[in-house]
DNA sequence: TACTTTTCCATGCAGATGCATCTAATGCAA
DNA sequence: TTGCATTAGATGCATCTGCATGGAAAAGTA
């Protein structure tokens, strides 16, 4: 692969990402009072088909550090959209959960976000409202 | 472009962006004590074949807000890899520009940028030495 | 058992970002 | 000219992020 399509790949990916990273903020916040990794978490822990989660491995999920990943978990457990809990196995460890009102708000917010997928992947075929 | 597609193109742009933008970040800053968008800042300008700049020009083509890049080219006038200055045209308006230090910062953090992108793009084909 | 190392998550801290706002300079219209 | 809306860039503020660290539990070792 050339040095220039290299860069015209990463510059592609960055394009990308900040448009749309930029239009999802806005529009899950706006109308879900949601960030975007808080819905990314949300969908992972339903998608997941399990109940329990731990927290590093929500991070990966997600690409965030540790830490991170751990406010991020405080803010949805205040918001009421996940509780968390001992791990009975291994009492270091903490598991999180998505409660029926984090179910009920991601499958509010997913529309959404899938339309904005949508239309900023693919700008011509405009299906929703156009200004 | 099926719902699934988009969002597993969507999780590809994360994920790409998350494990590029870690590396770099982590390379550059190690190496030649630049951010990655600060080089990014430098490589425009040098790329562009002009000399002046103005802000929101460069914030455009760095995926930033106007006042990220305003702080960013106030820490890069700062470490004297670029210099700022009052346009005559119009007196509201700043023009930005590279200086040699700058470009000398920007040529030697160069190969270390593309060396990441080779091996992060193509994982395979590992010419810098291995672990 | 007693000790060391590792792992898990939380938190202090510093840095970067975006939004809203502020000031100064333009532009446009009456 | 005067007055109002707009634009360029800087800055206050709140938020989010990662790194380094802390405490607690587990795992490994003698």
């Amino acid at each position: 692969m050339s040095e220039e399509s290299l860069v015209g790949a990463w510059r592609e990916v960055l394009a990308k990402h900040a448009t749309t990273s930029c239009v999802l903020e806005r529009e899950l916040s706006e109308r879900h009072g949601l960030g975007m990794s808080e819905f990314e978490v949300l969908e992972r822990m339903v998608e997941g088909g399990r109940e329990k989660y731990r927290v590093q491995e929500v991070a990966d999920a997600v690409h965030l550090s540790q830490s991170a990943c751990s406010r991020l978990i405080a803010r949805l457990e205040k918001a009421g959209l996940v509780r968390r809990g001992m791990c009975e196995a291994d009492r270091r460890g903490v598991f999180v959960l998505i409660t029926d009102e984090g179910r009920a708000r991601h499958a509010e917010a997913r529309p959404t976000h899938r339309a904005v997928l949508a239309e900023v992947f693919s700008p011509a075929e405009r299906l929703t409202s156009p200004a």
